[in-house]
DNA sequence: TCAAAAGTGTTCCTGTTACACCCATGA
DNA sequence: TCATGGGTGTAACAGGAACACTTTTGA
């Protein structure tokens, strides 16, 4: 039996998981919440969807009022559903998850939020909601995009050396990678093309690569 | 600015595309539906959540009205929220999949639907909703489980042969494969065991495997 | 004895891993 | 001249793909 379908309350939110490399580290993107049950936890941006809007416009635009963030190509996740997940009412949440540079991205937040830094994701604070399980799968997802698809491209600047590259998947992955076995591999997917040389520091310079096709896609 | 949450009026819903291999097709289970604006088409089994139910709850309840279904072992595909995807209004549907075996599954329906039956993938009539990108994308998901789980077990029954479980590949895969590699890789993957023999057709008789964890795993 | 499906190995190719030394530069 | 990071090749291995004949049975 279908149960009153037309007053159904559930409320539907965005969530978004936003990774970055800096420091040589894997960081996501948090907020600190300010109203209860969860004061000081820190949590993804995300919020309720407008009712003309879809997942996808909802996740920037809470992006871009909770984090100061603006543009940003995201991948859908998952839906996270389960009835207690948040403590004040039945919400079903879209999460979304990315990659992006940090560099030249000023962090501001509102005065709903106490607030907003990137945390390395080895050491995650305790998060609100049922966020530990957001970021275990978007963690997951986004080791997998990584072999699956160009995505590393979206960390890095229009120019760049192998070994910024390199220390791009060694942070996302989390362990070392072979120099030479990972320089044959990526210039043998021909994703890469070389340019001039990099007036590096105080050694040997080396050579600026750029991304022959700059759009991250599915799918290599 | 969050737009009047408590005033949103979007619905939530899920909708399951299950699978079966049937007459050695892939074969998908649809409705017929009856109302408007889409009457006469056909859709995957769907519908509103009830306030207390977890998605996954809601599309076993769905599919046990609708089909006459019950006990499955479903996934989450994903979430599907285009704005215009329900001329009625706002619906959010989270997609499910599932194989299942179509062996001794009773096909009921109720009288808010016209019909309910299977249709051969390759065939698949006009579908209702946004059901055609929910169809692809399960049976993107379907193809790449299966090389990465052991979903094909939930097609079959506790005793087949190597014939059989090649047919099901074949089936879901849509061509044919090599039966030497297959059996060799079946066998190093040490899922399946071997029992004693078939009284099989007019010829050699096959020997009868089972598998040894029952489970669908993500995951060999 | 024949028709039909069961069963069986090897070779080739490709991609992954492990591994150590010389090069170019600025300080 | 030296410290530092840049740059290079080869051998072993594993997994995937192509390919054809013999075996067992009931009719």
């Amino acid at each position: 039996m279908r149960r009153h379908p037309s007053r159904q309350s559930i409320k539907v939110a965005a969530d978004a998981a936003i990774f970055t490399v800096l420091d040589g580290q894997l960081q996501a993107l948090l907020i600190q919440m300010k109203k209860r049950p969860f004061t000081g936890r820190w949590a993804f941006p995300g919020g309720l969807l407008a009712d003309d809007e879809s997942s996808e416009t909802a996740v920037c635009r809470i992006l871009s009022e909770q984090t100061g963030m603006n543009r940003c190509y995201l991948k859908q996740l998952a839906a996270f559903d389960d009835l207690e997940r948040d403590p004040l009412g039945r919400v079903v949440s879209l999460a979304y998850f990315a990659l992006i540079p940090a560099a030249g991205l000023e962090l501001t937040t509102t005065d709903k939020y106490a607030d907003v830094r990137w945390w390395p994701v080895s050491r995650l604070p305790e998060l609100a909601y049922d966020h530990k399980a957001v970021a275990g799968a978007a963690l997951d997802r986004l080791r997998a995009e990584l072999s699956r698809s160009n995505i590393a491209w979206s960390v890095l600047p229009p120019a760049f050396t192998l070994a910024d590259l390199q220390r791009v998947y060694e942070a996302i992955l989390g362990r070392k990678l072979d120099k030479r076995n990972f320089r044959k591999k990526l210039l043998g997917l021909g994703l890469v093309k070389t340019l001039g040389k990099k007036a590096g520091g105080a050694h040997r310079p080396a050579a600026l690569y750029r991304f022959r096709s700059r759009r991250t896609d599915t799918a290599i």
